[in-house]
DNA sequence: CACCAGGCAAGTA
DNA sequence: TACTTGCATGGT
């Protein structure tokens, strides 16, 4: 199973090309649009994203304090803005609070430390979390997500349905702990599922056929 | 008009 | 453990 991850991740990496994503944004940037994604599509989080800098509030500081309502009305584009506004503030009073207002400090941490203290905070879940551990703090941690789910399903590599936990496990134990694989494997299933296995339960005819 | 998008928490059975 | 529901905008 190693080999065949392994040999599908060249494929993708071959067909898509490398995905990169979130480079050059800073962590900070990364995990505020690790919580405006939330079931959403990144189109109206580039948006949320582009008028929080444009009001300069892409800072640990000015987060902290701006009101809840500013905050709102610049996140309006990713929607459930009342509720990612809460969840942005949880997250960013935790950083300010419990690590120093230092994101470096934060990424100081052991990985299952921070993993079960994003956690903890109401409005990061378990993909966010990995999200936020894997593409802001260089954590090597494998996301999953509703396309990684599919994924799983439609290439038949997990033989019926798996938790969260499960899926991660899957891939975890059968591939390298390493956070450039990690980021790019992940960022390849979505640009497949994007392409090939949008909207249709089964990839039929895709670069992986015949795997 | 309906349906979906890089989820999560709280409630119910 | 395994559904169900509310949250909300913007694109197809």
């Amino acid at each position: 199973m190693r080999q065949r991850l392994l040999n599908i991740f060249d494929i993708l990496l071959k067909t898509f090309g490398e995905r990169h994503w979130w480079p050059g944004e800073t962590p900070l940037e990364i995990i505020v649009g690790a919580v405006l994604t939330q079931n959403t599509s990144w189109k109206n989080v580039e948006k949320a994203i582009a008028n929080l800098r444009d009001g300069g509030l892409l800072e640990l500081d000015r987060l902290y304090r701006v009101p809840d309502e500013t905050l709102a009305e610049k996140i309006r584009s990713s929607g459930y803005y009342n509720l990612k506004t809460v969840r942005l503030k949880n997250i960013i009073k935790v950083i300010y609070e419990e690590f120093n207002a230092s994101i470096e400090y934060l990424a100081s941490n052991c990985q299952n430390t921070l993993r079960e203290r994003l956690l903890a905070i109401k409005g990061i879940g378990e993909e966010t979390a990995d999200s936020i551990l894997l593409y802001a703090l260089d954590k090597p941690i494998f996301v999953i997500d509703a396309y990684t789910r599919r994924f799983l399903v439609n290439h038949d590599l997990y033989e019926g349905r798996c938790s969260y936990a499960q899926a991660q496990e899957f891939f975890m134990s059968n591939l390298p702990s390493d956070v450039y694989l990690f980021n790019e494997y992940h960022a390849l299933i979505v640009a497949l599922a994007q392409t090939y296995c949008f909207k249709v339960p089964k990839c039929w005819d895709c670069p992986l056929k015949g795997l």
